[in-house]
DNA sequence: TACACTTCGCGCGACTATCGCGCACCCGGA
DNA sequence: TCCGGGTGCGCGATAGTCGCGCGAAGTGTA
């Protein structure tokens, strides 16, 4: 979260950000759009919309019959423009790879992209059931471990603020819903040094993750581990866990 | 490929397509631009390019210490409207699972954009080296198995202006280099149902693929699987593969 | 130290790209 | 047959976007 330089008025291109946010209407809910949609779910006119999505039709990004517009996976290429630049994901990926044969579960790296976390790398498959984020998936950062581990680095205030006034929606019967709860779980994360999280997201699952810093102090991400819970206990599953992850940890600090 | 309707003039905007240039000129090579590069990359002047930085910026997808700019995670936000709007990704996720499970390597879901396979989905690592892309991945059809599948159902003119005038970059020693070749690749899966590619893109590794089609025959997509080669035949590697290929083939048309 | 070169931020006046209204039209459901 | 939703498109107006050109700041070299 940098500081937003203020930005001039002149220094803003309205039809950049009208682009994206026709691109951002698509999502589960509304795989396919009518100009008219898109225009009502963007707050653009129906009008300036098509004009939007047509151009977008020409580069390739959307596809249409005529009526209905859809993405094409040609989108994905600009999530790839970030993989590609970002270094960390690539440096990180053996330690993730070593890390997942070792414990048997699936490994993330993921950053923060404000009250979430984002995996943008992974290994490893989890043979018992189907958990495991694809990259580029996000949630809110209450809800994983490797969220909580990021958010022990941030200064308290922010931390505050980020809880104060804010909805959590409990995915199973474990969920921490109440701000007092995920501080809880911060704090602890920040007196050990690492984040243990179970059953917040998934059933039977259960998350170990560690910050990733720079030399200088400055946190950038953070790795973590999902674990199925099966009769291993929390201890233990840290006890085997933190090692590998400690030892991603220090050796990416001087990957910087 | 859709046919292109003819774009009106009045119907193009030119400021979309100058920030998704933006968005692009980011790769591996370039994983920083300053507001100068960013224009000479992209062709355009330094001024419009560094208003476009700077409402990227705003808009929370690059990050700025002031001189240089660089790609934030949010940009996967975009691709992730794909995810979301393309439901059949989603639907052929137990089935990767499963045939990387009973056959142990990696399996992919990828469709065609333009002359790339792109891989939208994936289960499966392969633990004996790492082959394997991640998601949004892409390379040039002919490479990969998931490429021939699909191209075997194009009509042949497309297939042979996709051969003309192109260029094809060996990876391994066993990469076809020629048009011939390469069409023979193409022959050969229509012939047979599925593709087998060995040793295009790495050593050792060998893919499966077969084409996934709607009800009405039109091709989506196709499904594949990565192997490591070792000293199994490809005969017997095609034999215990493509029976779970098939399946999820049979069961992913009726999913429309 | 001074010079040459490159970059940046920014103000400005000019222009054209973009806007949204309004119309005619088409289609499917009641 | 009517109604409500959609589309394509012409048009005139406006303000959003453009790129020049300035001074300042940084970097490498003589």
């Amino acid at each position: 979260m940098t500081e937003k330089r203020e930005l001039d008025k002149r220094d803003w291109i309205a039809g950049l950000d009208k682009g994206i946010r026709i691109i951002e209407a698509f999502n589960d809910a509304h795989p396919r759009l009518t100009a008219s949609t898109a225009a009502r779910r963007t707050g653009i006119t129906r009008t300036a919309a098509r004009r939007y999505l047509r151009t977008l039709e020409h580069l390739g990004y959307v596809e249409s019959d005529g009526q209905m517009f859809w993405l094409t996976p040609r989108v994905l290429r600009l999530g790839w423009s970030y993989f590609d630049s970002a270094k960390l994901p690539r440096a990180v990926q053996p330690y993730l790879q070593r890390i997942a044969v070792a414990l048997g579960g699936a490994t993330y790296y993921a950053v923060l992209d404000e009250t979430d976390v984002v995996f943008v790398a992974r290994d490893g498959s989890s043979q018992i059931q189907n958990v495991g984020f694809v990259l580029g998936a996000r949630v809110s950062a209450n809800l994983a471990a490797a969220g909580i581990a990021m958010l022990a680095y941030r200064p308290k205030e922010e931390v505050d603020a980020w809880l104060a006034g804010r909805k959590f929606v409990p995915y199973t019967q474990h969920t921490a819903t109440t701000a007092d709860a995920v501080r809880e779980n911060i704090d602890n994360a920040r007196v050990r040094g690492y984040a243990l999280l179970e059953q917040q997201l998934a059933p039977s699952v259960r998350g170990i993750a560690v910050a990733i810093r720079k030399r200088d102090g400055t946190m950038v991400g953070s790795i973590s581990v999902s674990l199925p819970m099966g009769t291993e206990t929390s201890e233990r599953a840290v006890a085997r866990s933190l090692p590998y992850l400690r030892e991603a940890e220090y050796a990416l600090m001087s990957a910087f």
